[in-house]
RNA sequence: GGGUUGUUAGCUCAGCUGGCUAGAGCACCUCGUUUACACCGAGGGGGUCGGGGGUUCAAGUCCCUCACAACCCACCA
């Protein structure tokens, strides 16, 4: 047991003088101070690790980029899952929260790839396992700052069971699930238009692609007998028909006809294809087809049986098919080719205004070229299916409910997955491909081999790797031994994953599936979205725009728990909004507040011999436990329902209003040393999930716990208290909050509160002038005053009658709110159908009211009149 | 073109299955140094819940419609 208590001892003694109990702490809650001591104490004695008993709670964390330092949106995403491990651990779940970090293939290697360029150098420079290995160096030397981060974040997972997506596990189950698909079909190799970048040169999901509306100019040119618009001249080299509607007439005799066109490098033959995917209306109602560098003509090729004639190299360039534009890129191509039509009077005219959508490569912004090229493709149609009747059949709960539809709209529509990726960075694919058959292909694991002898054949090695979302997607079994570990029979399927909206169809509709078709079973029972954390203009957060907000800033100003607080408050599921800094302010004030509590509390107890007990005495301490017990149960309610942000407004609220403002100071009149303690003790374990720093270095202060952690003390027990002796305390607090106000509006100094014969009164006479700071709560024969209103009890403040006058303009307008209310409450209860239709308990509550309301009124008309004659 | 979400106090946002006189944080105004806390305490101002219609005893909450905004999906050369 590594205990704390010494440390801060220490550095209080220090700051002391040597001579101060350890309980004086600091008048400010000062994070830094604590918060990495705190942290390594749960780690150094394994608070983390599931205990292995009572019903599992299970969330395997979204993997960050090994490489990259976490943002904002990951601080969002492990608050949220850290306060539901904290709060399931104390309500004694078997909590699971399993670590790990995603290799990220590409997104790595493109960082990687600055790198290099720093020294010049390109990652063509290197053969794929020369770069691999460089990668694999790099990134380990940079995953030491993420797990710290995740540390200071203050994520309880479990780092035993950190899990990495290259390690051998993952690389072994991935190969698993990609043999399976083999076996059954469902993967499969082909020569397809995949979406590639010709900066990165490799090819991407449909999915990956990002597109930009922008202008770009649309060309009119002449070609044999028509005349057609196209936004890329530069791909006529790889024209092989040019296709009209079926139902143009001003086409119709051409259909099925070859054409002769004259182009830039002389005549040539096309045939003229009749296809519905034409728009009569858009430009001239002709269409070039290139089959091989655009969807929409792939498709009509298929169709018509036309042939793909490649244009555009890998790196961007044209190539031989182009004359003389071989060798030039793609847009200087453009260029040229329209000077060329020019100077031959083929271009008709220019629209310079047309507008369109451009694939463009979501890392660098170079356009994607539509590219043919031989890559594997998982068929996702029949892998959806099983996902789509399991969403539909509500076995996987959404938060927010609307992702469900969305998800399955997405895979009721889901295309083919291209998993093929040319970078070094990633899992190899295990596929290796006849010398002399290129048809032929086997599934082999050893991918160290580049060339493998069976049989007598030669086998050459798919040097691609997986997409990386191919093993991510396999994530929540992957990281629990799958398929023989027994936190694979403990702990699958996961309870809740969490996860940004953004990557809902290309990680968590893919978790889905191929859960579902790798274990038969979900992958999860919950899945909880949340949206983006948007810059404080409410704009996207980017390094580019330069508003991006670190967390590490965040903590080393307001401290971890602020931090945490600031992004739970105020945002509901699925929802993108703005880092506010002003509920990290909140949060940072809330840790000062918890701290204070202490601090009082610390200090009225100290010399004294503290057992903590829910024993009420007073009215206060009966409203205290009421309280708490009400606040626990909401407390539970919303965090079992995933209303984090109602959940902390809960805890906030109970400690600052109920326990700090009203509790603590009634104690300064009438202390209950084992309720104080026992409140204390319930009051940082609600607020521990939310505020795990403050909250546990508190504990650690207290001189009761011994060398217990707070992290797994468990949640506040059931207690038993006296409603009629809660409600006494709520009165004592009308008349204390009347008092004040009173006080407040007239300006009074020095105040008593008078009353004859009112044992109530007389009882609770030392409390109610501590709360209400009045001089005094006194019994009198008689005498004159202010009467307070709101309460039954008859009592009034000394107050003489010039000051009162002023308070009959307020005494009127709280007539007439309390005449509106009771106004109200009135006419619904005349309504008849209200009596009878809605429910009785609302019924009698609104006839008390009524009462409530009624009697009011009677006491602010009495008050009135009794001034009224000094007015006439 | 299709879909989803949003429009509630000056700002950023909560408000779960319709049910107390609509909330929070921050900001604002007045008072206050009461030995836990000025990262504080007390009191207060501020919203006809985007517009219009409907269902209901009852609507910020459900339905329809319009306006505006954001995001996602889709094969417009």
């Amino acid at each position: 047991m590594v205990t704390l208590r010494y440390k801060l001892e220490i550095s209080l003694l220090h700051n002391r003088g040597g001579t101060i109990p350890v309980m004086q702490l600091g008048k400010t809650y000062i994070p830094a101070d604590y918060e990495s001591d705190i942290y390594d104490l749960w780690e150094k004695n394994e608070a983390f690790a599931p205990t292995g008993g009572g019903e599992p709670f299970v969330m395997v964390m979204p993997p960050p980029n090994a490489n990259a330092p976490l943002h904002i949106g990951h601080a969002l995403n492990y608050s949220i899952m850290d306060v539901l491990a904290r709060y399931n651990r104390a309500k004694g779940r078997d909590v699971l929260f399993l670590p790990g970090a995603d290799h990220a293939g590409f997104e790595t290697q493109v960082v990687y790839e600055k790198h290099l360029a720093k020294d010049g150098k390109s990652r063509f420079d290197f053969s794929r396992e020369e770069l691999y290995s460089q990668v694999w160096d790099f990134v380990d030397e940079n995953k030491g700052v993420f797990q710290s981060q995740l540390r200071s974040f203050g994520a309880s997972v479990d780092w035993g069971r950190f899990t990495f997506t290259l390690d051998p596990k993952v690389v072994k189950t991935a190969y698993g699930t990609f043999k399976k698909l083999w076996d059954d079909g469902l993967v499969y190799r082909g020569e397809r238009l995949v979406n590639y970048c010709t900066q990165h040169r490799t090819g991407f999901a449909d999915i990956e692609v990002v597109y930009e509306d922008q202008k770009t100019p649309l060309y009119y040119m002449k070609y044999g007998p028509f005349e057609l618009a196209t936004t890329r001249p530069e791909t006529k080299f790889g024209d092989t028909a040019v296709a009209v509607h079926p139902d143009d007439e001003r086409y119709k005799k051409y259909v099925g006809k070859t054409i002769e066109v004259e182009g830039i490098e002389g005549q040539f033959e096309l045939r003229v294809v009749a296809d519905e995917m034409v728009d009569p209306e858009f430009g001239t109602g002709v269409v070039k087809i290139t089959p091989a560098h655009d969807f929409n003509d792939w498709e009509v090729a298929q169709r018509h049986n036309l042939e793909a004639v490649r244009v555009i190299n890998h790196d961007g360039t044209l190539n031989h098919r182009a004359g003389k534009f071989e060798g030039m890129e793609v847009k200087e191509a453009r260029k040229e080719v329209v000077k060329a039509l020019k100077e031959k009077d083929l271009l008709v005219k220019v629209d310079e205004n047309y507008q369109n959508r451009v694939g463009k490569c979501y890392k660098c912004g170079t356009a994607i070229e539509p590219m043919l090229l031989d890559q594997w493709f998982i068929n996702m149609k029949k892998l959806a299916e099983p996902a789509i009747k399991t969403l539909k059949a509500g076995k996987i709960n959404f938060y927010p409910e609307s992702k469900c539809s969305e998800t399955v709209r997405y895979l009721e529509n889901v295309r083919d997955w291209n998993i093929s990726r040319q970078i070094a960075w990633g899992i190899p694919i295990p596929a290796f491909q006849n010398i002399d058959d290129s048809d032929d292909w086997i599934f082999n694991e050893n991918v160290d081999q580049e060339i493998l002898e069976i049989d007598g054949k030669k086998y050459r090695r798919d040097p691609d790797v997986f997409d990386t979302w191919f093993s991510s997607g396999q994530w929540p079994f992957v990281t629990l031994d799958y398929p023989d570990g027994p936190d694979f029979k403990s702990y699958y399927p996961n309870t809740l994953m969490e996860m940004g909206t953004d990557i809902l169809y290309q990680w968590g509709a893919r978790m889905i599936c191929l859960g579902l078709y790798v274990t038969g079973e979900i992958p999860f029972e919950d899945i909880y979205l949340h949206g983006m954390v948007r810059s404080e203009d409410g704009r996207k957060m980017s390094k580019s725009l330069g508003n991006v907000i670190s967390p590490h800033t965040v903590i080393e100003e307001f401290g971890s728990d602020a931090l945490r607080m600031g992004m739970i408050a105020g945002r509901s599921a699925g929802d993108s909004a703005a880092f506010a800094p002003a509920k990290v302010v909140a949060g940072r004030n809330f840790c000062n507040k918890l701290w204070n509590v202490a601090r009082f509390i610390e200090n009225t107890l100290a010399g004294k011999e503290v057992k903590p007990e829910a024993k009420a005495v007073t009215p206060a301490d009966h409203w205290m436990l009421e309280r708490l017990e009400k606040t626990s149960e909401a407390l539970s309610s919303h965090l079992e329902n995933y209303r984090l942000s109602e959940a902390y407004d809960t805890v906030y609220h109970f400690v600052w209003d109920d326990f700090a403002d009203w509790y603590i100071e009634a104690s300064k009149s009438e202390v209950n040393p084992g309720l104080l303690s026992f409140g204390l003790e319930s009051v940082l374990k609600m607020a521990h999930p939310f505020a795990p720093f403050v909250t546990e270095t508190i504990w650690q202060t207290l001189t009761w716990t011994g060398d217990s952690m707070l992290i797994n003390q468990g949640w506040p027990e059931k207690v038993h208290f006296d409603s009629k002796k809660a409600e006494e305390f709520s009165e004592i607090q009308t008349i204390v909050a009347e008092t004040r106000a009173i006080i407040s509006a007239l300006k009074l100094r020095k105040t008593k509160l008078f009353f004859t014969d009112v044992p109530f009164l007389r009882d609770h006479a030392e409390l109610i002038s501590g709360l209400a700071k009045i001089q005094g709560v006194h019994e009198v024969e008689d005498g004159k005053g202010l009467h307070l209103t709101t309460t039954n009890y008859t009592c009034w403040l000394d107050v003489d009658r010039e000051t009162t006058e002023h308070y009959l303009t307020k005494l009127e307008k709280q007539l007439k709110s309390a005449e509106n209310a009771a106004e109200g409450f009135k006419k619904r209860l005349d309504n008849e159908a209200y009596v009878k239709k809605a429910p009785k308990k609302l019924v009698d509550e609104t006839k008390k009211q009524l009462e409530d309301s009624e009697q009011l009124i009677k006491n602010i008309e009495i008050e009135i009149e009794r001034f009224s004659d000094h007015f006439a």
